[in-house]
DNA sequence: CTGAAAGCGCTTACAG
DNA sequence: CTGAAAGCGCTTACAG
């Protein structure tokens, strides 16, 4: 049903009809109510594609993915957060996969000229990030979720790594650990990089140098905690006490250590970063982990409120966030030992 | 730039620009051609909205979430297989989040009214599911990842979860097990039944009976999976083996049988259904675990391709599929123990 | 407070 | 092989 059928059954016109359903406030109230009622028992809804050719606006939030890599339980979180908020706001979200970073700029190429978004959602900036331009090059709103040394002023939210990472080192080297590896994120992107500065000057504050071998670079996963793990533990001088950068990785760092024969909390502190997944919790495992937390779906939610207000017309300089992390002292985190 | 100007720049009427670029036949190929060319030169792509409205096919296909729950890792693997399908038909996923069954059967209506989508996937099929008979009746095509016992011809894919789990019992049964844990679904969805109908008849084949209390039901998680086998570990006659619908569900049933002293493989056996997530390998587990394993993101990409054979007018009861689930030997699974 | 009509940017029968 | 024009279903200045 359309709007003139449905007007036509109210014996209303379409102008009347329209705004009625828009909230104006020219319309009279028993009007307004009636059409309110009608719209809801004969479900009309107007044509999202009429909508978005007379308004310019389409309702719906770009966000792009690589398709293999990208897409695992990290993005659930932040996904389910940013949904449900955009949902109260009636507005969905555009989902694509792409396979490589030409694709994604090709995507949001795509994205603006066929005018499908009103805004998008940015994620896992790197140090320089190209997509910052290109985005502001085309005129699409945009949030980070994030930060990016690249200029500009314009919408973020990101968790403070460099702090984290700082607060969970200092915690080692006050328990008198001195070496201490960094299962990271891969190179280039700013959170690896914010991560590894807070590392590193927590072991300058203490005169540690780094050591490279104790430092890896990965996915985090399950697999790339185990292996990175296995490579520190195979070294001739190796760690008492490992930074692992999600609770995948410090599953697979786990079963490394335990596989050695060695015990978590005992012969090896682990304190993981945890983004706080409702399957798997931190509280459970055992030891119990100590953790730096920050939940990925709250981001993911109050990045929904910052792309609505984005496009209500608050300045995006006015959406900068960057949330503390909180250090959470559990049962994996000792003295070296002996 | 729209249409009119683009078309203006060539000197070319809106028609045969857009029967250019939409590759009808009556063009004549050096048009085409500069049409085309130009197009990737000046980044021309027709307005999304304008082409709903003309042609009622908007290029997406929808997908609702249960924002809480339903957005977990294995959630994760079926979108990247899906989105990567679908995008090189140019096709974008709309993904809405929802909280409750009703407000889920609200965003049909929504988006089948709006016509915000050409298509939608369902997933997460219940024994008897109030889905089907609405999709049906908003005339909004759809595929079901899953099967149902309602109905009606529709297009679906789904795994022999019955034959996956009488295989794994089958071979638990084989190996001396009599009494054989089964942590499984949330009762009512079809999967969960599949599975336990397996279960029943393998144990039946044995002569084996079916104890209640080696029954869970739950949330395919770590944490779950934990819960329901520290339950199956407290009782008197305790399992010495289980059937564990996950990765996740496996991990933390893996914790509470090491948590009792005790060692996978050696004194209790352990199944465990394997979705094939590529940071979670049942090789890398210690011991490695015996699995059946049916990859989830490859149902994925296959069910992008039956949405888009649908909306080309294959017929729905052309596009049903059972996918048989391998059953894969690791170190998890001894006879049981003295 | 309400309505007739132009316009958003496409596609596609119809005419040539 | 190409084009002028109607029509898709809305919103919104403009007029009353």
């Amino acid at each position: 049903m359309n709007l003139k059928e449905f007007a036509g059954r109210l014996g209303l016109s379409q102008t009347t009809v329209s705004r009625a359903l828009s909230g104006y406030p020219e319309v009279k109230k028993a009007t307004r109510e009636r059409v309110l009622k009608a719209a809801a028992e004969l479900g009309y809804r107007p044509n999202t594609s009429a909508l978005g050719l007379a308004t310019g606006r389409v309702g719906t939030i770009g966000i792009v993915f690589r398709g293999g890599g990208d897409f695992g339980p990290h993005t659930s979180e932040f996904m389910g957060g940013l949904g449900s908020r955009l949902q109260q706001a009636d507005v969905d979200i555009l989902l694509s996969t792409v396979d490589s970073r030409e694709a994604e700029l090709a995507t949001y190429r795509r994205l603006a000229a066929s005018k499908r978004v009103d805004a998008v959602i940015l994620h896992s900036p790197a140090v320089d990030d190209p997509r910052i331009a290109l985005l502001t090059d085309l005129r699409l709103p945009f949030v980070l979720h994030g930060r990016t040394e690249t200029a500009g002023n314009f919408a973020f939210l990101d968790i403070d790594n460099y702090g984290a990472i700082r607060q969970a080192t200092d915690l080692l080297t006050a328990l008198g650990h001195r070496r201490i590896a960094l299962v990271n994120g891969h190179r280039g992107y700013t959170f690896t990089e914010h991560r590894q500065d807070g590392y590193a000057a927590a072991l300058g504050a203490r005169g540690i140098g780094i050591d490279p071998n104790l430092l890896g670079n990965g996915d985090f996963t399950d697999e790339m905690g185990f292996r990175l793990m296995q490579g520190f533990l195979a070294q001739e001088n190796r760690p008492t006490a490992v930074l692992a950068g999600s609770m995948m990785s410090a599953l697979g760092a786990m079963r490394a250590i335990r596989s050695a024969g060695m015990t978590v909390g005992e012969h090896i502190s682990l304190i993981a970063h945890d983004d706080v997944f409702p399957y798997l919790s931190p509280e459970n495992l055992i030891p119990t982990l100590t953790t730096t937390r920050s939940s990925i779906r709250a981001a993911g939610t109050r990045i929904a409120e910052m792309v609505l207000d984005l496009l209500q017309g608050t300045p995006a300089a006015d959406l900068n966030e960057v949330w503390p992390v909180e250090l959470v002292m559990r049962n994996s985190t000792a003295p070296p030992a002996g």
